[in-house]
DNA sequence: CAATTTATTTTACATTTGTAGAAGATAAGG
DNA sequence: CCTTATCTTCTACAAATGTAAAATAAATTG
């Protein structure tokens, strides 16, 4: 899998949240607040995107509708993994405790993290254990 | 705090995995393998990184000593909790459920997060609750 | 100390990234 | 259908990144 630019990503990132295929303004719209580009700088990302394998545009019109091509758990779990191995040396509890430990994730969150690991751990079988 | 490439964390991750400030020889030890660089280019990077005020050099006669400038806490909880904003809008869950979900992370190793978790939050007081 | 090895600093360059104006194509209003 | 507003595609360009050879400086060795 091709890697992606933090702008790609974020891109990216909108429209999955999109929920289904998108229009330019429907993934400017899931865009965060700092990404207040140029619409051609949008669909330049969007190019740059296709050109990589990301998304499907579609004509409708003049429209593209843009339909992404990789799930949004397939690119996250690989990134995020690649993140936490050069980090944090795979350790997924340094990872948690970097955050924690900078004030980054309430003690709220972290307790329901808690709660709903507690669920999985329980319920998930152990053969394969490490 | 500035940003770093992708290569320029690598080599802070290898600095501070040291654990005491460094030569470059010592550095390049500690870098996965896939970071076969040149002499120059990993001297390069580590200049770039004196640069954007993450390391400082001290000369022992012709060689370097690299002393990191930003703890290791404090940049990766600042870059883990943006790639958490962008790729999971901030849920926690989320990221470790993508890395479970796609196989990145053992059973096991969700289950000591779950039992450290669990630790942590109880002994937390709740005083600041979201 | 001359020759050789080891380090670092400079310089270079292709590629990728961020950013958007200009140009071209399509639709919509009057 | 002509004008205007939309959209997308092209083209451009500066800055950042990955990568390392060439130049330079210091240490070591015969």
């Amino acid at each position: 899998m091709n890697s992606l630019s933090h702008s790609e990503e974020q891109v990216m990132a909108a429209l999955w949240a999109c929920g289904k295929p998108a229009s330019r303004r429907q993934i400017a719209e899931r865009l965060p607040d700092e990404c207040r580009w140029a619409d051609s700088t949008l669909l330049n990302f969007l190019l740059r995107l296709e050109r990589k394998g990301f998304v499907r545009p579609d004509k409708q019109g003049n429209k593209n509708i843009y339909t992404p091509l990789v799930r949004r758990t397939t690119y996250c779990g690989a990134v995020t993994a690649e993140h936490l191995q050069t980090l944090y040396g795979g350790d997924l509890r340094q990872l948690v405790a970097a955050l924690a430990d900078t004030g980054r994730v309430s003690y709220a969150q972290m307790e329901r993290l808690a709660r709903w690991l507690d669920n999985r751990v329980a319920e998930s079988p152990e053969y394969d254990y490490d």
